[in-house]
DNA sequence: GACTGAATCCGCCACCGCCA
DNA sequence: TGGCGGTGGCGGATTCAGTC
């Protein structure tokens, strides 16, 4: 039984239960190489080689003495040795037409070359789950791995992946199945075969190798896509700048008007195991921020970063931020970072630099946390909220004055080095103060920088940059390939229109055309809505972001010029377009609506009460008086009418919207009141609840409800009775937490 | 040098609690 | 009641030291 199958077997000799002579029909010593790895699968015992023997030997192919792998060398705290007496002779003997054999072995010349002499005598446990999870893994499943991570997969998702197929062929066996390491290997195995592979694939971590087998890839790259999308440059002083403009993003370049106006960078490090940094490119659009090119660089330095966006630079379109070319695009947004900014205004001189005023606000933050500035804990706040007034000002008088304020504070004016500090900032004022400009963060390359982390390199650092340069122009290039397909497709979730129900529509103001006057929500203000620019005068619409004024305007105007920052079928023509390269036929962006009543037959019967004031509507009209009539009679007549009827008048003073009470009509007597959150449902009973449902015997025996692997409530939390002082407080992650509390930033990477 | 178990770091996720 | 930011345990990712 513990023999691989599809072997002829001899048995020779049996001197007892333990001990055996065989001989397998083997000739080569490959195929005993093989055998040997079937015997281990069959028998699932794992040997080790005790002892080899020169292969040019006179009567022997091969051979070799193997132990238990329960018999080492040493015994150590963390050490398998038990010491087991069981071994494995192997003899591959030399074939009959090789020489001339005395030998009166008959089983020689029918081709049993292959001797094994078995000494099974184990002194240790050969089927538990603690011996089978000791052995090792198979070929087949290296080779199932190896398969799951050129797939993308991570070690993790490939060790699910065979876990899940482990199950689904094994069944009720997976339990005895999911113990053998050498078909469900442990996580730590697969992290280390996951290395390996890609030490193979992108050969040495670093040195001149790497940099001659990176130009190589980057060399084939360029011819399959028939030009130059990426580029490798040293620079004069010895650094080394990768730079990748992939045609997705050419066409992001000549195709999105964005790019030509606004273009934010962000930089990333920690992407692989060396100091390597990270560029993004990335442009605003109604599919989110696109990319425009990525830049790898060994160093910071300004010097650095100016030859490695002038490689950028070249390798770009020539009608790149649409149409700009050379001029580059109106303006930069980036973080504070002095090299980047020289860098960009060296290359691109007429592109304006804009701060992102969340940096501007955490780095005053820190200065102001900075020890060596002598600023005083119960000081720093009052001087931030200074700076955050300058920061929001909402005109340029506004911004004047509060720097003024500021200047005259006598807590600001007592700290010279803050006061210098400032006065450098305001100096750059028009870089950052929103009343100055446009847009105030540069959110989108914060979300292209964590969708590199994330989706391509599924949060493990690469093994070297050739890796992360394969997966900038495969992974990064695939996920926006997908995303606007997607959005082309109309399949994205997020992209709908804001909320518009706090919004009183009633007192919307006409001006022209495409201005409109819109009541703010919260503050008794009024807004400026431009239809035919998308754009909003709120905090929100001010950044270019769909706001609830637009969607106000858009609901009770109907107005045709529909913001670009929503899913249209010319927009979502061009995005499919710039994803797939190619054209895509029409009518398949129509919108699924409704064909017109004239066209169809059936609509002039049965819809008609929905566009005209006719005769149907006198008779709506009779019906409702009618039910009026019904109700005040109920009211009079029985008075456990009273409490739902003035519910029902309450109600309908709340809506604030024609739409509000459309809707209230149409779903009149259709919902049910029963609450959708029912928390003590007995079973049996038809549950609503979003969650997906579990066994009972799920929470009461087993899995992550029934651990509380999450956060337990604090009412649950006790802290050992022998520990000293009270718990540590965690520092918050929140930036306005941390001024309105006083203390400093926790880490948040 | 290859492999393994233990230790350690760090980000995700789901509940808490506040606010509108 | 829903939304949203804060928080901390858990587990994935990585490193280290010992074993083979």
């Amino acid at each position: 039984e513990l023999l691989p199958p599809g072997y002829n077997h001899l048995l020779c000799v049996k001197e007892d239960e333990f001990r055996a002579h065989l001989k397998v029909q083997l000739s080569t010593k490959e195929e005993v190489e093989k055998w040997l790895e079937e015997f281990q699968n069959s028998s699932t015992l794992t040997w080790r080689k005790a002892r080899t023997y020169p292969e040019s030997a006179r009567y022997n192919v091969y051979r070799v003495d193997l132990r238990c792998q329960h018999k080492t060398y040493s015994s150590g705290k963390n050490s398998r040795n038990t010491n087991c007496p069981a071994t494995l002779f192997l003899v591959l003997k030399r074939s009959m037409e090789d020489r001339r054999s005395r030998s009166t072995d008959r089983h020689m010349a029918e081709g049993y070359l292959l001797y094994v002499n078995w000494r099974n005598e184990h002194n240790h446990s050969l089927a538990g789950a603690d011996a089978l999870r000791k052995r090792d893994v198979s070929a087949i499943t290296i080779e199932r791995l190896t398969e799951l991570f050129e797939k993308g997969h991570s070690p993790s998702s490939a060790l699910d992946t065979i876990k899940y197929d482990l199950q689904e062929e094994e069944g009720e066996d997976y339990f005895y199945a999911a113990a053998d390491r050498a078909v469900c290997p442990d996580l730590q195995f697969c992290y280390r075969l996951y290395y390996k592979i890609f030490q193979k694939s992108y050969g040495a971590p670093s040195g001149e190798k790497m940099v001659v087998d990176l130009r190589e890839r980057l060399a084939r790259y360029n011819e399959e896509h028939g030009c130059v999308c990426a580029q490798i440059e040293q620079t004069i002083d010895g650094q080394q700048v990768v730079a990748i403009c992939t045609p997705v993003m050419q066409r992001v370049h000549t195709r999105v008007q964005q790019s030509g106006e606004m273009v934010f960078v962000d930089s990333s490090g920690n992407c692989n195991r060396k100091t390597h940094r990270l560029l993004l490119f990335v442009t605003p659009s109604a599919a989110g921020g696109l990319p425009l090119g990525v830049l790898i660089t060994t160093s910071e330095s300004a010097a650095t970063l100016t030859a490695g966006i002038a490689l950028l630079k070249r390798l770009l379109p020539p009608a790149a931020f649409f149409g700009r070319g050379d001029h580059g695009p109106q303006a930069f947004m980036t973080g504070d970072c002095s090299a980047l900014r020289q860098a960009l205004a060296t290359v691109y001189p007429g592109a304006s630099l804009m701060l992102c005023t969340f940096h501007l606000l955490q780095a005053m933050w820190r200065w102001l946390w900075n020890s060596h500035n002598g600023i005083k804990e119960e000081e720093r706040p009052q001087l931030l909220n200074g700076f955050r007034g300058l920061v929001y000002a909402r005109t340029a008088e506004e911004l004047s004055a509060a720097y003024a304020t500021l200047c005259a504070d006598p807590l600001a004016s007592k700290h010279k080095n803050f006061m210098k500090s400032l006065l450098e900032v305001y100096g750059r004022r028009q870089e950052w103060a929103l009343c100055l400009r446009g847009n105030n963060t540069n959110n989108y390359v914060e979300s292209a920088v964590r969708i590199v982390k994330d989706k391509v390199l599924h949060r493990l650092k690469s093994h070297n940059l050739t890796q992360l340069v394969d997966f900038i122009t495969t992974r990064f290039e695939a996920y926006y390939i997908r995303r606007l397909t997607d959005y082309a497709n109309n399949r994205l979730i997020n992209l709908s229109a804001p909320k518009c129900d706090d919004v009183d529509c009633q007192k919307i103001v006409q001006e022209d055309e495409v201005n409109f006057l819109v009541p703010s929500a919260s503050a008794g203000g009024w807004y400026h809505v431009n239809t035919g620019l998308s754009c909003c005068t709120c905090p929100v619409g001010r950044t270019g972001a769909p706001c609830k004024h637009q969607s106000a305007v858009v609901q009770t105007f109907g107005v045709s010029e529909t913001p670009p920052l929503t899913s249209t079928p010319p927009l979502r023509k061009l995005f499919y377009e710039i994803a797939s390269g190619g054209t895509a036929p029409d009518d398949w962006f129509v919108p699924v609506e409704p064909k017109s009543v004239l066209d169809d037959q059936r609509s002039r019967g049965e819809d008609a009460v929905h566009t005209s004031a006719g005769p149907r509507t006198e008779s709506l009209e009779k019906e409702l008086d009618g039910i009026l009539g019904i109700l005040k009679k109920k009211l009079q007549e029985d008075t456990t009418f009273l409490a739902p009827l003035q519910s029902f008048v309450d109600n309908f003073k709340k809506m604030k919207s024609d739409s509000a009470v459309q809707s209230a009509l149409f779903s009149f007597g259709k919902t049910s009141c029963v609450p959708t959150r029912v928390h003590a449902t007995p079973r049996g009973v038809l549950q609503t609840n979003t969650e997906v449902g579990v066994q009972p015997t799920a929470v009461c025996l087993g899995g992550r409800r029934a651990l509380g692997a999450d956060r337990p409530p604090k009412s649950s939390r006790r802290d050992h009775p022998y520990t000293k002082g009270e718990r540590a407080k965690a520092e918050p992650h929140s930036l306005s937490h941390c001024v309105q509390e006083n203390t400093s930033q926790g880490k948040t990477h």
